[in-house]
DNA sequence: CTGTGTGCAAAGGCTTTGCACTCAA
DNA sequence: TTGAGTGCAAAGCCTTTGCACACAG
């Protein structure tokens, strides 16, 4: 079980309009907050929430509950986003500007990151003959990357 | 969080063939094994390894870490599959003859069986679009169903 | 006899919860 | 000064692993 790869990066969105969202509900922007965006943002590529602890500990690594707890909160807010790699911890992306889905391999773990509207007919193809309002945004699509694809077929 | 809804009944495979299998590499048939097949027939639905527990114990429960090895083990062998809906357990079906591919609604949990072939049209554009070959057995699709579309919409 | 199946106990990975202390507003 | 943020410890959920005993072949 390899890392999953990069995949494309990711562009900034408004983070400011985020963070007044955040001063509206009677939170407060610690520094802590603050950096765990940047982390995000700069990392261009999803994030566990461990990866974003080890980023932020200037010495160690930073606790990993109050990181859960910050990106629950930046989630909430509309600055994050996460998403599930079949088993294993939980990846963190910003949100806004530059959402991607994402296709994920079973067998090398590579991740597809994808424009949402390149997906717009497979949703609607799942709307049509099932009614059924297919996202992929939370469960990604997981299946065979183009490599493995081959090299499985032959 | 409710529990899903049952979903279409599963009919049973080739329970024979698998039994042989299981002999071909050395091991046994012992009465628990055959009895969590029958547990998964007979359920109609997908289990979760609790749930095989429960209905296996004649007092009590059964051993969980049994019931794991026991259906990692009938899952080599081909006579059951489990695939994930979103966070929570597991949950294991009988393979074979009646496979079904799951949607998973995020909103209600209902669990929306279909046959296999009522998503080739999907995969066929996802192969073409990204040349990835996506898979919705061990990770389904996930989404709104057709009630929590209406509700969540109207 | 040989070695597979089982139960019990414990650990492991990821995440959440509780509580006291700190610190920003 | 007030209550949100943080760190530490502990627990929770699902699953796996280790080990000794039971038992089928």
């Amino acid at each position: 079980m390899t890392e999953p790869n990069p995949g494309p990066p990711i562009e900034a969105p408004d983070a400011e309009a985020a963070l007044t969202a955040l001063r509206a509900r009677g939170l407060r922007i610690s520094a802590t907050r603050r950096r765990m965006a940047e982390i995000l943002y700069e990392a261009r590529q999803p994030l566990t929430a461990e990866q974003v602890a080890d980023r932020l500990g200037g010495a160690g690594r930073a606790d990993l509950p109050s990181v859960y707890r910050n990106l629950e909160v930046l989630e909430e807010v509309g600055l994050v986003r996460h998403f599930h790699l079949g088993h294993g911890p939980g990846r963190y992306v910003p949100a806004g500007a530059g959402v991607h889905e994402y296709l994920v391999c079973e067998r090398c773990q590579a991740l597809l990151a994808v424009d949402p509207h390149e997906l717009d007919d497979v949703r609607a193809q799942v709307q049509e003959r099932f009614g059924f309002t297919a996202r992929f945004t939370h469960f990604p699509i997981a299946g065979l990357c183009p490599d493995c694809t081959r090299e499985v077929a032959g």
